[in-house]
DNA sequence: GTCTATATTATGATAGAC
DNA sequence: GTCTATCATAATATAGAC
């Protein structure tokens, strides 16, 4: 039987999605409106209707979709008990992983204060739910004095920060490689940890 | 002789300028009104063009004007030698002048994006003006064979992310007094440099 | 599922009275 | 210098035809 002309919802679904993730990043939440997202989909505003109640679920599911592949990424990676061996894959993990997705990283720091509060929450968990996965690996180098760390939770931070940092700067076409950019920051997170 | 009634350039002005860099940080460039910016100011709409000529100036004003303070404040400091001393202190200065500046810190990074191209351009020089101080200290460190550092370039974006890092989760009434975090970050931005 | 049309509200910016 | 009033657009979201 022939499909309804104009009914492309398997298709549609994933293209606003991917719209509304490229635009906000781009412009900013606020900055972009729903005709915006429309036009990049190349369908009328009212039509993003069928895909999503609002805007601000547009925005959560984006949100939430990143955080939650965040996690079971990780989740599905074999546990590495050596603690030099499981920062050094948390390390290259984590440039990977965003240096692939810049949009979704983007907005997932810029557009948090555009979360209603619930949702803000919610997100906000899922973060420190990966946090912790570093932090615990920084705890367990100290507990077997592989590690020297004059305060853990504020290395976990300085740590995360640093590797995010990358998405600010990196290009496919710029100076290094991903890998080589992988082992420059294995180097610097080594020797700001460990023992000496 | 006396005023006239309902002028108050001097003092309106300035309330302007922090009004905006407030809710600019809050909700964002595009997510403010200029109704919004009144209201907190306690003027009407118009009135807020005695003072920008646009919405565009306000913004781009506040992001000079933070860059010009940034580098005014660097030139005056006395100039350090030593580059494990001046490591030192940049870590530290980076860190107080941007805990003291969180709106203004935040809108640096956030709304870039919103600024038109010239403007745009215009503070990513300054910003490079900056960030060369800290990649100048780290290739003279390298240079006398103090520093052990395997790209500085990309060492400097390391450290700098990692410091500014620190508006995202520092609090007044936190656990750690900010000198207690300094000396945290001297100690791991000194570990992740020094030769072993 | 998508379209057109529309209700309702808000926007940046300006003009002119005081 | 600030106010009120207004212009010209654009916003989110919905209703109903196809």
């Amino acid at each position: 039987m022939a499909r309804t002309q104009g009914s492309h919802s398997d298709i549609t679904g994933p293209k606003v999605r991917e719209a509304a993730l490229r635009l906000f990043a781009q412009q900013g939440y606020a900055a972009v409106s729903m005709r915006k997202i429309a036009a990049e989909v190349g369908v009328q505003a009212g039509a993003l209707y069928n895909y999503t109640p609002d805007k601000q679920s547009l925005l959560f599911d984006l949100l939430r979709g990143h955080m939650d592949e965040l996690l079971a990424v990780r989740a599905a990676q074999p546990v590495i008990n050596d603690p030099v061996a499981a920062l050094e894959e948390f390390t290259r993990f984590h440039i990977r992983f965003h240096a692939k997705r810049p949009d979704a990283v983007f907005i997932s720091y810029m557009e948090l204060r555009n979360l209603e509060p619930e949702n803000f929450i919610n997100i906000e968990g899922l973060r420190r739910d990966y946090e912790a996965q570093l932090e615990a690996i920084l705890q367990r180098g100290m507990a077997e004095g592989l590690f020297q760390i004059p305060d853990p939770r504020i290395a976990t931070m300085a740590i995360i920060a640093m590797l995010t940092g990358v998405n600010t700067w990196y290009s496919a076409e710029g100076r290094l490689k991903l890998s080589e950019i992988e082992e420059i920051y294995c180097d610097m997170v080594r020797m700001a940890v460990e023992m000496k």
